[in-house]
DNA sequence: CTATATGCAAAAGCTTTGCATATTC
DNA sequence: GAATATGCAAAGCTTTTGCATATAG
């Protein structure tokens, strides 16, 4: 998700691009963890345009949602997490001691299926367990 | 989670056992679908104790979930939904259409893996798509 | 100029909390 | 009798909504 072709593709779209939303995407690109609340890319989002409002934030948001630029996740009853990396398929790794949120991509997929008469339309996985730097730290 | 032994072992472990938490026991079992929400187990319990209060109907769900008796879900940022087939390992599949929570029991799961660092202790899978009730009623 | 986005403030939904009272063991 | 559970009502957090105003195209 680049600014260049998000900002392009909105505007393709017939949405409207103003600095309130360019502030959201910024928020979204520029950062080190990619699983935001909406707070927290409201928070990033002030800090280039003071004025920007929470439900601004969320209107933005839930439109990228529904274009599917942007994945929605809940883990444990949380608040929604925003995943910009929608485009690429992958899947969650949730830290049981720092809570944090890895993207990854396993593998053997494919020999996965239900013997129930479900039509399955898509799979996510949320593998649970220590990451790496937890790992390195604790003595577990 | 039959009523005796879960009664059974709530004493054990040096809880008490109330009309309240009774009805919520009840609540958990006698029911079709298997997934309810805090709510629907208030209401439930209410019929059989009208004056047990969400509070109580909280702790006792809560207890039970740090207790693995249970297990607490959330999809889609909705609200949590408990699970009482906690002993049985099984995985979920959500209704794109009525919305409804199946348990399944997939196949292939043992090819799964993570190349990446990740210590795995547990994995969750999520199904979507049609339900066999919705893809038989709906023309897709 | 018109359609759409914004901000505000209020409200809605789910869950937790504090504390006095009641109850189990 | 002591420890624990209950109920109530209030508060906390996240998210949505309604509507007047501002602004992009």
């Amino acid at each position: 998700m680049t600014s260049e072709s998000f900002l392009d593709r909105m505007r393709t779209r017939g949405l409207r691009v103003t600095p309130q939303r360019r502030a959201v995407f910024a928020a979204l690109e520029g950062h080190g963890s990619i699983h935001l609340t909406a707070d927290e890319i409201w928070s990033r989002a002030r800090s280039v345009v003071p004025e920007v409002s929470r439900a601004t934030v969320y209107n933005t948001l839930n439109e990228l949602v529904e274009r599917g630029e942007l994945q929605a996740l809940t883990f444990d009853g949380g608040p929604v997490l925003f995943d910009p990396n929608a485009s690429h398929p992958h899947h969650h790794f949730v830290c049981r001691d720092c809570g944090r949120i890895d993207d990854v991509e396993p593998e053997g997929l494919e020999q996965v299926r239900l013997a129930s008469g479900h039509r399955t339309e898509r799979l996510e996985l949320v593998f649970r367990g220590q990451c790496p730097e937890c790992a390195a730290t604790s003595t577990a």
